[in-house]
DNA sequence: AAGGGTAGCAACCGCCTGTCA
DNA sequence: ATGACAGGCGGTTGCTACCCT
């Protein structure tokens, strides 16, 4: 692994270490400990620089090294730190017993980042993404002034800020390639323009494409991603519209604020569980049993992340809990973890009449 | 089964900062 | 005050393993 083998100018071997050299370093350390690191490798026998002696003491061979998967209570940790500190990976290292900044870094580059990319999160701000919110406001401001919703969003509502609409739009403009993987991931909706059926895989009965105005290709194979969104949003709307309810939009001020304060409402991430307000709750009973044994805990943070008390929703409603009680009904860490895309695919499935 | 694509991560690179003479 | 050196840090590279077609 890592860069390939060789030796510098200097003679001094580079590339993957070997069982026999990471002896001869642990040895030495133990005995001498490690003093100064340019003198290191000579006095322990190595064709190494100081340098990569002390890489590869401090990444991998110290003995207080903690491998393995990272909690969910470490990533919670790493996403707030990472917050307040930025890249200190060393800072953010240092509260984390076991765990190097290298293997943060690591760890952050390829799993939370993707994570927080995929909830519509910039990496770096930890603010609601600039470029997808243009995109939401868009097409929010589209749907309010569909002929299909005369009266369902219009008045004084004024710029608002829908989660689901930017979880969506990122699974769509952030990756796009991804989302082959979360039209078969279970729980993913899948249409089928040529056939006209439009069904919500595994987790709900199907149903049938003619109850859309427009048949809706979710897998961005062709269309553009743009066209599609429109085409989600119109199927909502068609929902809304029917129910005269008023979906429960999330105020931009309020998330930004909240979020800056530590303060993130994740349990919002794909569901509106208030019963009043609620897209879900507006459905059957036969549709409630099936979202309680289907939906997959979509809040792996919420265990350290505070409730905003002040959120436009009530998260701590009682009607939160079919959601929560799936969080411990056997489904894998990796899962949970991985799972927000097609969660946020499966919350529009369920957006769509005929899908409740 | 084979080939291509991708994710994960160990290791390297180069810059920065602190220390000391 | 300043230059050299050591160590620390964040970013990047590239190999391996795994997944998908």
């Amino acid at each position: 692994m890592g860069k390939s083998p060789g030796s510098d100018k200097n003679g001094l071997k580079k590339g993957p270490w070997t069982a026999e050299e990471d002896q001869k370093l642990i040895d030495y350390i133990q005995k001498h400990g490690h003093g100064r690191w340019r003198t290191l490798p000579k006095n322990a026998g190595l064709k190494r620089c100081g340098k990569s002696c002390r890489l590869r003491w401090t990444n991998y061979l110290r003995p207080d090294i903690k491998r393995g998967k990272f909690s969910l209570e470490e990533d919670d940790v790493i996403i707030q730190l990472h917050s307040v500190l930025g890249n200190k990976w060393s800072t953010i290292a240092a509260r984390l017993p076991g765990r190097t900044d290298n293997e943060i870094k690591n760890y952050w580059n390829t799993h939370i980042k993707k994570k927080l990319l995929r909830m519509g999160i910039d990496p770096v701000t930890h603010t609601p993404r600039l470029d997808l919110l243009e995109l939401s406001s868009l097409l929010s401001s589209s749907l309010y002034n569909s002929a299909l919703n005369p009266t369902g969003f219009v008045g004084n509502i004024g710029p608002m800020f829908n989660p689901n609409l930017l979880s969506l739009a990122t699974a769509f403009m952030s990756a796009p390639n991804k989302n082959m993987e979360n039209c078969n991931n279970p729980g993913s909706i899948q249409a089928q323009n040529q056939t006209g059926n439009f069904q919500c895989q595994n987790q709900v009965e199907s149903f049938q494409g003619n109850q859309l105005q427009n048949p809706v290709q979710i897998c961005p194979t062709s269309s553009s991603s743009s066209t599609v969104m429109t085409q989600i949003l119109q199927a909502n709307s068609n929902h809304f519209s029917a129910n005269q309810t008023l979906p429960n939009l999330w105020q931009l001020d309020d998330y930004v604020n909240n979020y800056s304060k530590g303060f993130l409402p994740m349990q919002n991430y794909g569901y509106y569980p208030d019963s009043n307000q609620s897209i879900i709750s507006s459905s059957t009973d036969q549709n409630q049993a099936c979202l309680t044994e289907n939906i997959p805990c979509l809040n792996p943070l919420g265990s350290i992340l505070p409730t905003p008390s002040s959120s436009s929703t009530p998260l701590n409603s009682s009607s939160n809990t079919y959601v929560n009680n799936n969080c411990t009904s056997g489904i894998t860490e990796d899962i949970e973890r991985d799972s927000y895309c097609s969660n946020m695919l499966m919350f529009d499935a369920r957006n769509v009449k005929g899908c409740m």
